[in-house]
DNA sequence: TTGCGTGCAAAGGTTTTGCATGGCA
DNA sequence: TGCCATGCAAAACCTTTGCACGCAA
């Protein structure tokens, strides 16, 4: 795949420079407006389709849509999420926990996996801290 | 948690009879319409959503919305989806392979983690069977 | 010139919300 | 009677699609 475009590039770059983080369309679109190279939204979600299956970046269904992230590694065995239902900070785990799962459910289901995905959602520390005592909900 | 009104049990006993499946909102309110019971899809989901904050359903997003499923058992590690991008059918399995990533990622992000869901995409048996030969996409 | 990527706007689908109604305590 | 769940319709939201335009080969 070639980026020749500057949207494509830009969309890229954008991932890429923040690829601690995960980032809804939104968020890219925002980004980029911010940087001077404004890109439409529907180009984001074009590139990010393309993106995601050349298998440079990692797509995730949250509840309130998806989110993206750089992937350097195309072999990564699974993409954990931990999102914090407080704060809503989602951290991207790079893990392979996964594998021997993907291996076992492969063979065993007869199946080809293309992705994994796993989503946990709890409270982070600090949100944990600001919760409101038992009894008070 | 009291399901006084027929909606509320029309649709708990929907899932529970459906244990094995997947379903979506719509097919709740399709089941629910076929049996003679409609619930309107507003109540449906409110319903939904309580069931889930209760533990007695889960609830996955896909990347076409949200699946629920009856969970007998609030102690469940993890759920885990086996989702064919070609037919579109959901599998959900029981597994308890996540509980020690769980208890991993408790302890080294310290979280408390809620729920633990897993998407696992790819291609079942029959659909790789019918799939077009290389070149051909 | 031709093809492909782009942007805007509209459509599509899912989920949530406002508000009047109705049932149960 | 009073409260809460319900249903309908509208809104909100994310994502996809149609179509005309523009850039690059």
């Amino acid at each position: 795949m070639t980026y020749s475009t500057k949207q494509q590039q830009a969309v890229l770059h954008c991932l890429e420079t923040r690829r601690e983080d995960t980032l809804t369309a939104n968020d890219l679109a925002e980004d980029l407006r911010r940087s001077g190279s404004p890109v439409g939204l529907a180009t984001i979600y074009r590139q990010l389709e393309r993106l995601e299956k050349a298998g440079r970046v990692h797509k995730v269904n949250t509840g309130e849509g998806a989110v993206y992230q750089y992937c350097p590694h195309q072999e990564e065995a699974g993409c954990v999420l931990l999102r914090c239902s407080g704060c809503g900070h989602i951290t991207h785990l790079n893990c392979d926990h996964l594998q021997s799962l993907r291996e076992h459910l492969a063979q065993s289901h007869h199946f080809r996996i293309d992705t994994c995905h796993t989503v946990l959602s709890g409270l982070c520390g600090s949100c944990m801290e600001q919760e409101v005592p038992h009894g008070a909900h």
